[in-house]
DNA sequence: ACTATTCATAGTAAATTGGTAGGAATTACT
DNA sequence: AGTAATTCCTACCAATTTACTATGAATAGT
């Protein structure tokens, strides 16, 4: 039941553009490379899941790079989490076909932590996160 | 984040020794393994989990096998997925050294991620899961 | 003795993780 | 037009982890 590095690192990245977001400018990969200590390639890969999830937007070219698509203000650390973790699924067979078919005595609980994790989640925003006040 | 079938096995286990509390006896791993459709042999790695964590004890030889070391009422779902997955870290960071030693934005999340989970997981009783009450 | 069971530990194939690598497409600047 | 800087796309790969299988010793009942 680990988080993985993918997750730790996209909501680093997430909270890199937060700080960057009154500035209005686009922060490279180069630069989030740095502040997080994380390869840019490997980063390409993750912040390319947050621009499907429509958290980021980029521009390519020269003085391209990535801004965040709203106020992190707005932006909920889950929704970041759930965009680069594979929504965050906890088990499998809660979303997709279960092999016990609704005879498993867990089933009920897994849904319940699922709805926790997330609805915790979503009460803390990218803000919180960049100004520590969690 | 996925729950580790260990983990789910595991759970599913105490689950039916938990249905088998009153009746005082021991169940044997080939019952287990029957009742839960995973192998003897896998079976027999994870109630060992439990055995350590003391949520099992055992008698060995012919008539031999498991039981809850007690009631079912008192046993959470959190203490039994804690024994077979690793204490449910959800990042290693936490209770280890981390590379960024304080300086991580997220420390208090995860730390606050991970009392959340526990703090529903051990709320809800092995009875509760075996009588689908939940 | 014999049989049924737990206990301990080693091995292993497949999947997943955590990247690396190469290059095409796009944009800004001179 | 040309060049440099960037994102975007996709393939590859090594190490680790997972989910078992296998073997056999220790123990207990009949």
């Amino acid at each position: 039941m680990k988080m993985s590095s993918k997750a730790r690192y996209g909501l680093y990245a997430a909270v890199e553009l937060a700080k960057n977001y009154d500035k209005e400018e686009y922060l490279n990969v180069t630069a989030l490379s740095q502040a997080t200590g994380v390869t840019e390639k490997y980063l390409e890969q993750i912040i390319a899941l947050m621009k499907k999830a429509n958290i980021v937007s980029a521009t390519r070219g020269a003085t391209g790079g990535y801004k965040l698509t709203d106020s992190p203000n707005n932006i909920s650390v889950g929704r970041v989490l759930r965009a680069v973790e594979d929504n965050l699924e906890i088990v499998d067979c809660l979303h997709s076909e279960c092999a016990q078919r609704g005879k498993c005595a867990a089933r009920n609980l897994w849904g319940k932590l699922y709805d926790n994790i997330n609805g915790y989640l979503d009460t803390v925003s990218l803000t919180q996160l960049a100004e520590d006040n969690i």
